[in-house]
DNA sequence: TTAAAGAGTACGAAAATGGTTCGATATAGT
DNA sequence: ACTATATCGAACCATTTTCGTACTCTTTAA
């Protein structure tokens, strides 16, 4: 459905919030609370964004995560390489090759791997530190696209 | 998962392969021979395609589908438009408001909202006519996608 | 030693998806 | 008018994926 899945939005949001103080250690319980979510959930994305080495993560007592890198090097396509099963890809011919039933003279599959690189790289030059900016309201070039009427437009520039 | 649904790349397929003769009048049966479906799928595929107004019907003997605009002006966008469930949106509240257990001080939902237009954009930028050209013609839709008039500040600061 | 906190596994419910079937309706050709 | 052809529309079921939770084990600070 072109859709993130849910872990993955959680893992969105938790790295926000942790992205709001980056140096802090954060118990799964703790944000839990904070974001409205079951700590086995939080607990579940947490490891998993362990493995992608985006947060490392103390044993023990007074132990927690803590964010592996700064938020500003921390981007929206590594969350969902950590956190979605499958690998990158719009199709599953995109993502992995070999599976199609017609294969050769399928130049579908080009394109499509064509659409992936704007995608991803679209993800890619979204950071955790963009998204705790607030966003300008209703202004911005790019005004004319179809989505929705809350779409707001924002100028990626205003990082630094 | 990040990806769209197979009836959806089917669509792909189904419009890409009738816009090599975009005026004729394509059977079911005739389209699922062509493209190793079964009749059934590409039948529900192209009634639903014809909710979109992306294909018109004919029914009775010598009746079927054809491409109810020039292949140029169908984009990617509107076949995922057509055959996906919900609203274009990546993550819940993005594609529908209110839903968020939070919603206020959730910034990520703007952020959401910009990324959506990102990738709608590529979506967008992309033809049925486009799907059937091959890629190496020197002047292909590449740039034009990838450098489009909308496209991304591609050069930041490389992470990852 | 004790308690806090992460690691790992496993499970059940729910939803989405993919594919099919059946009957109804409309049209072309005889 | 009759019949073969072909879409239309809704309903149905099996499979897969996803979501949330629970339980147990290991690690480590106090």
């Amino acid at each position: 459905m072109l859709r993130i899945s849910k872990l993955t939005d959680y893992g969105t949001l938790i790295l926000t919030h942790m992205a709001r103080d980056p140096a802090r250690v954060f118990s799964a319980a703790g944000l839990a609370d904070a974001l409205g979510l079951g700590v086995p959930t939080v607990s579940k994305v947490l490891k998993t964004l362990g493995r992608g080495a985006l947060v490392t993560s103390q044993r023990g007592a007074q132990g927690g995560y803590s964010l592996a890198r700064p938020p500003q090097q921390i981007s929206v396509a590594e969350i969902i390489d950590a956190l979605e099963e499958h690998p990158f890809g719009l199709t599953e011919c995109s993502a992995s090759s070999g599976l199609c039933n017609m294969e050769d003279g399928c130049r579908i599959r080009d394109n499509w791997l064509r659409i992936n690189k704007v995608v991803r790289h679209a993800l890619q030059d979204v950071s955790v530190a963009d998204m705790i900016q607030p966003q300008g309201c209703g202004k911005g070039p790019d005004e004319h696209l179809i989505l929705g009427p809350h779409a707001v437009a924002t100028d990626k520039e205003k990082r630094a």
